[in-house]
Parts: C-alpha cells; sequence; structure tokens
DNA sequence: ATACTATTTGCGACAATGTCGCATCTGAGA
DNA sequence: TCTCAGATGCGACATTGTCGCAAATAGTAT
C-alpha cells in the first residue's frame, strides 16, 4: 500500500530524508482522503507505528506546507477550531461548508484563477496559492425551513 | 466617542441586551480597525473597563460573529496561529497576506460576487459570506530576490 | 557491511488560545 | 423601583500546537 507516490517524489526530489515516520503520514494522509485533521492523522498513523509521536505529525505537516504539498485550512471553524490538512492538487479550489450541518463540498471553478489575476493586476503581490471557505446553506438544510431567512 | 453605531442598531434591532461591556468590546473593535486578535481587543477593551474579562470578549465576539456582524479570519497563519475579527462590511473582500514580511492587503472586487454567484448555481448552496485569503509575495519581498522562485 | 554525522524523533514540559460551570450582578421592561 | 432572564467574572480546564534536548536513524562514504 504505497500511497501518494505523488509526495514521496516530491519530497526525494528536493532531497528531503524520508523516515519511517514520515512515510506513515503519507500514508495516513493518501488514506484519509481531504480535509484531515491533525489529529486523525496522528490516530491513524498509530496504527502503522504505534509510537508515532503527536510532534512529529506536526513537524511533518509543517514540512509538507513549506514546500507547498498540502494546504492547510480551517473550514471556517463550522466544527471546531482545529486546521484541515490535504493535499495539494494542480488548482486551487473553493471549500463550501454548509454553516446548519457542517458538510463541506469543494467547487472548481476558472473563476479561481480569474481572482489571482486580478490580484496580480491590482496590488502586485504574486499569489501563490489561494484558500477559499464559503459559508452558505445547504439545498437539505436551506429546504427544511425556507422561510426564516436569517 | 459612541463608535460603531451601525454595530450598536444592529444589536437593539435584534433585542440584543446592551452591557457596558458590549459597548467596550463593540468601541474597541471600531478603534482597532481591521484584522484584530482577540487579546488586542482585550487589552483596549481594559482601558475602558479594567475587569474586562477574557471569557466575555470571547462570548461578545462569538454573539457577534452569530449574527453575522463580524468576520473571523486566520490570514493564513502568517503570524502565530490565532484569529483575526473585522466588522462586517457591504461585500466580501479578499486578504492578500504576504509570505515572507506578513503585511495583508485587501481587494475589492467584483469577481468575489461572480464566484459566489457560481458557487449557488454549481452547488446549490446558498452563499451567506465568504472568506477569501491568498498567499503571495509583495513586490517589494519579491522583488529583493525574483530570481530564486521556488 | 560498517562507520559516520547531520537530521529527525520521542518525550515531557510548556505556551497560546479558547471554553465552561456557577455564583453574582445587571439591563431593561413593567 | 422591582424583577428576573440573561450576562459577567472568576477560576479551572480543554485543545491545539511548540520547543529543548538526549537518543535514534537515514543516507552517504569507506
Amino acid at each position: 500500500m504505497a500511497s501518494a507516490p505523488h509526495l514521496l517524489n516530491a519530497l526525494k526530489e528536493r532531497n528531503v530524508r524520508l523516515t519511517r515516520q514520515r512515510r506513515v503520514v503519507l500514508d495516513a494522509l493518501a488514506v484519509s482522503g481531504n480535509h484531515v485533521r491533525a489529529e486523525d492523522l496522528l490516530r491513524e498513523g498509530r496504527k502503522r507505528d504505534p509510537n508515532l509521536d503527536r510532534a512529529t505529525v506536526y513537524r511533518t505537516l509543517a514540512m509538507l506546507k513549506e514546500h507547498g504539498l498540502i494546504d492547510e485550512l480551517d473550514l471556517l471553524h463550522l466544527d471546531g477550531r482545529g486546521h484541515y490538512y490535504e493535499m495539494r492538487g494542480h488548482q486551487d479550489h473553493v471549500h463550501i461548508g454548509c454553516t446548519e450541518c457542517g458538510r463541506v463540498t469543494e467547487l472548481h471553478s476558472p473563476i479561481v484563477q480569474a481572482l489571482l489575476d486580478e490580484v496580480a493586476s491590482h496590488t502586485g503581490f504574486r499569489a501563490t496559492s489561494a484558500r477559499i471557505e464559503v459559508q452558505a446553506r445547504c439545498p437539505e438544510c436551506a429546504g427544511g425551513n425556507a422561510r426564516e431567512q436569517r
């Protein structure tokens, strides 16, 4: 189950030392899908290496983030106040969270790129990545009581 | 110095009890401008009421957020891991933070609305607000060493 | 295969940020 | 002025993340 080969290769190319623990965290990341919390990774990782330490997970996440291989989200704190991580894909996308049921959806749209272009041309800031989190009500929750808007 | 009348009125309309402490927090919010941390509000508020408690600040912020009167940001954790608050204006805007110097800029753009419309039409989620945080390098930082892209 | 060494890990202590229960206090309506 | 639902202050606690340092180890050289 050699998961996340993409990340493994990226790390090799950058001469990052591949420790057992880092492989474990990468595995856990690959298995866990999007929107994982650090603590989930710790728990998942400990299935493979029971001695895996909390600090190691955090340090690995920080390292991956520094290399631009993962993104850190907080999904509007709809649930708790921790952070979520996901492998960084080809392009940025929008996270949409329902304020009532907490469900999170993603949306890929060319408008995101248009926005980044606009940022560059108006401010001169050269964007490296974007985090777009939309607070919303999902169709189900909005349907149930469409009348009371607030 | 009756600041933030807009917020005061909004709270009155909603029959929220206007305590001395809440006025103090609103004042502190108005004085402090955008991107304030809870701790800053506490310190600023204590100038007006030395007994103002941390829990009260947090509870007031939670209340304001629930009423949609302020937004909570984390500005990509460019500096620390706390949260920032700002009074909610007429329309959502983009926060752009430089990963090197930490400077934060804002950008208002009609593209934001276009993005929300797209969210609605593609996912059925009805957006109530958006938080857009762009990671970038500001012109100064990018200029200094434009060669080393990484 | 073994030795070497810079890096990484585990550990435990700590820091920062936020939350909660409960006794007391108070804003605002009657 | 009286009243009481709701807000506050306080202190204890929870969660999330960080750090220093001794021990372990990946990757390289021998």
